[in-house]
DNA sequence: GCATTATTTTGCGTATGCATTAAATGAGGC
DNA sequence: GCCTCATTTAATGCATACGCAAAATAATGC
């Protein structure tokens, strides 16, 4: 899972920064943990100055903040930080949508996104949760792609991340998202049909209902923060 | 106008961070031009480390872009960036205001909203369109303060002060901002009545209009960079 | 025994030097 | 005259070192 191969033509300080990410995500660095620069840059193998490097550039991504003589904080995601991050995700993906049915793709530039789809469908079928959130993911990064708009693309990335550490609570402990693939076949028609209003209204209710679901989920489990 | 007060218990880093920002809004540093680590550690002087840090901030900003032994490049904000700016900022702070109006603010609460309008008509009674535009910025930034979610405060933050580079676009050779006003208040007026609806798209609609006279000025004048 | 001060420790911010490597320059062949 | 390849130049990425300030610990007075 730790890809760690070092990727000859880049910094250090990225690799930092991706490694960094990465102890993250997969749970090892823990929300709410204080990690001194120093112990990082043992645990990565470099000094401290990529690292801070690093540090700066995931603190601007909400990832941590970095405390004085406490060591970088790795920042845990509250309910209603979850609230909010669906919130913006909803806002711009949904623009996505629209300015994706505005754009007049045919057929074969949707391709990958109705591929996701079908790769939904038989994950459903299989009921294989860790494939379908693949495809999942697929879909919306795809999806935001098509929309066209580089600065929504990154946002969407971003917040996206954040989101990811709630992902093995959306993904087990919910009921198999059966509707979701409803809502992602009516966007896609929407996007292949040019309805810009139909495309944007119904993936916003989609995402706002998966808000829902996951806010209610964590609220209710005690979760206070992930 | 180059606020380069000596604030005492802040890192170097940060200084740095904050006077290339102000150099690059100011237009000491124009946009497409390359500057190295050395010249700038020189001009604000400190040594290279703590503007590699500011680097590093800004380039996960949008501002400019380390491009490895060309120097920093201040990045050009094009017409189509422009357009995409707008688009999420329309998108979050319609959001912002969609919140705002569910939130139920009482009259006191809605102060400096109201404030920052009046100050709007008085300016451009006396046609004042710098007095105008700190104004404008006030209520944008109090309408995302009151929508109450972070993160879409810090992301049209980070938007506008893109945006603010071709202010003097917008302010100087467009018309006065009559009709602005009415949507100021319009929006304002939904907040107050908890309609959540009518303020975003009233909002919606707003800043869709400024953005379609904004991208046509850019492109209509010839600017390809701003 | 507790509070307050003195001392030590330790983590961070920054400066500096060096190795790497891309760009620029020059030489030589065509 | 122009293209190719070797050489030089120089900016960066990184490691290291050091001073300062904050936190932790010890010591002293009450």
């Amino acid at each position: 899972m730790t890809s760690a191969q070092m990727d000859k033509n880049q910094s250090n300080s990225q690799r930092a920064a991706t490694a960094i990410r990465e102890l993250i995500f997969s749970g090892d660095l823990l929300p709410g943990s204080d990690h001194l620069e120093s112990e990082l840059a043992e645990r990565l193998g470099m000094s401290r100055t990529p690292i801070r490097e690093a540090v700066v550039m995931l603190e601007g991504q909400g990832l941590l903040s970095v405390r004085p003589r406490k060591g970088v904080r790795i920042l845990p995601v509250s309910p209603d930080d979850m609230r909010d991050i669906y919130d913006v995700l909803t806002a711009l993906e949904s623009l996505a949508a629209e300015n994706a049915a505005k754009a007049g793709y045919k057929d074969e530039d949707l391709a990958d996104l109705t591929d996701a789809i079908k790769r939904m469908d038989s994950a459903i079928a299989e009921e294989d949760r860790h494939a379908w959130a693949l495809a999942d993911d697929d879909f919306h990064r795809e999806l935001v792609r098509l929309g066209g708009n580089s600065r929504v693309d990154e946002i969407v990335q971003r917040m996206s991340n954040q989101v990811r550490r709630a992902r093995w609570v959306t993904l087990f402990v919910r009921p198999l998202p059966i509707k979701s693939n409803e809502d992602h076949r009516a966007v896609c028609e929407a996007i292949r049909s040019g309805d810009a209003d139909l495309a944007r209204s119904r993936h916003q209710q989609h995402r706002q209902h998966a808000r829902d679901v996951l806010v209610q989920l964590l609220s209710g489990l005690g979760f206070n923060r992930v």
